[in-house]
DNA sequence: CTTGAAAAACTACGTGTGTAGTATTATTAT
DNA sequence: ATAATAATACTACACACGTAGTTTTTCAAG
């Protein structure tokens, strides 16, 4: 079976985005990286990023003085995760309203249109042969 | 400006789908018509209804004994919100992961590939004319 | 070796959520 | 009218999360 991992908070996401990103950080690599987003404090950052070890997200390894966090589960996996259990809660596992509202609003972008044209394209081939 | 509503949670989005497909509701309609997927304790139930008036998601009159419960924001945006929160949160803004992952997981039915489409060429149109 | 700075460790507290238990009130059947 | 039933009201408690404060440790500079 699959492996269940915990749920991200919305800034936990933020944390590990900024981990993802740089691969090996410090707490103090992490709270400067968010300042212009969020205003936390040091402890703050610190505290999630224990919890995010707690979690299973990330590992840390002791160099010197500081810890070194680094991601246990890739940006992808936790993407996907995240999908499947939106789309399920709050979707009733179809994405079409979510190209809708995008639709509807205008919000994409001529290179996103063009993703999704060739995302559909590709589909349609995969499933021709079955 | 646009007003902020709370989110919801996983549970709370069970609830809500029973209020919105019945548009009228008594407590013991909800437990009931939750039973199969969630073995909830009747009080249990009534304690979310409560969380979901005060977040101001439902409210209720009352008739003889008993209080009908309805819906005073609406599924779609509920969704809408969710969808923006959660995109923003999660994938930067950008719907092609989530339209990837479904599509590598196969999970499109036939009919949501013809809706993607029309929604694309729908967009296509729209935008042509900017 | 002592001191100061930076990091980490430990602790905390309010709010939200999951999950009810218990007490009270209102209705219905006798 | 009263007893049983069903609904509501009130209360609770543990764990997650947001958000740190305080204490201790460790390194680096004089």
């Amino acid at each position: 079976m699959v492996k269940k991992i915990d749920e991200l908070s919305k800034n936990e996401w933020v944390v590990m985005k900024v981990c993802w990103k740089k691969k090996q950080v410090t707490a103090r690599n992490v709270y400067e990286a968010t300042l212009k987003q969020k205003k936390w404090e040091y402890q703050t950052v610190k505290t999630m990023l224990d919890r995010l070890i707690k979690k299973g997200y990330l590992q840390r390894e002791k160099f010197g003085p500081v810890y070194i966090y680094s991601p246990v589960i890739s940006q992808k996996q936790s993407v996907r995760q995240a999908v499947e259990s939106f789309v399920g809660m709050a979707l009733d596992n179809t994405i079409i309203p979510i190209v809708a509202h995008f639709v509807d609003r205008q919000k994409l972008t001529q290179d996103e249109v063009k993703s999704l044209k060739k995302l559909i394209e590709n589909y349609e081939e995969l499933s021709s042969d079955e």
